[in-house]
DNA sequence: GTTCCTGCAAAAGCTTTGCAGAAGA
DNA sequence: TCTTCTGCAAAGCTTTTGCAGGAAC
């Protein structure tokens, strides 16, 4: 993905840290938390302050390239991913996944007079990985 | 609903906060935040702190007859209905409404492999009043 | 008397704001 | 040069913790 020119294109100015910021998030699907971000990115940009990072997260949810998902009351967590899925985060290891989702399956009663502009769905419970650790 | 009996049941010693507190959130199901429940009931118990009402909470939760809901990444919602249901928040009014769901609508792909304790979904957009004044 | 509950005050986190200097066009 | 971006320091909020007094049993 050309990082440089996907900003450009939702009228970010490309600067060294958002580039990096939006490289981390695109490559690291975990859904990273702002210290995540900031901590493993002020290794490879010495100068980084947590206020960047907070001021450039914010600008890529307000240009519509990042959003956020709030799994758990006390962590906010941020995704380049815009299509629409669902997360699922496993209790033991703490990871959150990407589900695929087809959102034309989810009927939901007494909503017609609703009009839903956006749907999020989260998971909680056990990962593959964990269900074969523990048994 | 006999709310005494209701939190013994649960474990929980019914003082006069805790039975204060539950009823509120029984009653009021536009899933309060702290702060607007210790903002209406302290007129009625003129002592209550608000590290009452955050203890009492936590308790709650801890004895499985409150959760959180957290539509909204900047505020913790609380919520007396342990049944399974979607919440609704309205962009234009704010309020968030219940949202009756058969989960065994929902489908997710590649789930084989996790195990599924919970499942929260959150929706956004715009409910029928704002719809109807706006036009 | 012993145990549990409440609530004040302080501490701890996380996020935002103000602003001055730096970088870029 | 002028505008925009960055990041330090401080402020602002929400939530948690420590602890002493009080209530309940």
């Amino acid at each position: 993905m050309d990082f440089v020119n996907h900003l450009s294109t939702n009228n970010i100015k490309p600067s060294l840290q958002r580039i990096k910021i939006f490289e981390y998030l695109y490559d690291n699907r975990e859904h990273p938390t702002v210290d995540t971000i900031y901590s493993d990115l002020v290794s490879d940009i010495p100068t980084l302050s947590k206020t960047t990072v907070y001021n450039t997260l914010k600008l890529f949810i307000d240009n519509g390239i990042t959003s956020t998902v709030t799994i758990e009351d006390n962590e906010v967590r941020y995704d380049a991913i815009m299509e629409e899925h669902a997360h699922f985060k496993c209790d033991a290891c703490g990871n959150v996944y990407d589900i695929e989702i087809d959102m034309s399956d989810l009927k939901f009663k007494k909503m017609n007079a609703f009009k839903v502009e956006k749907t999020n769905i989260y998971l909680k419970g056990k990962c593959n990985k964990c269900l074969i650790t523990k048994n």
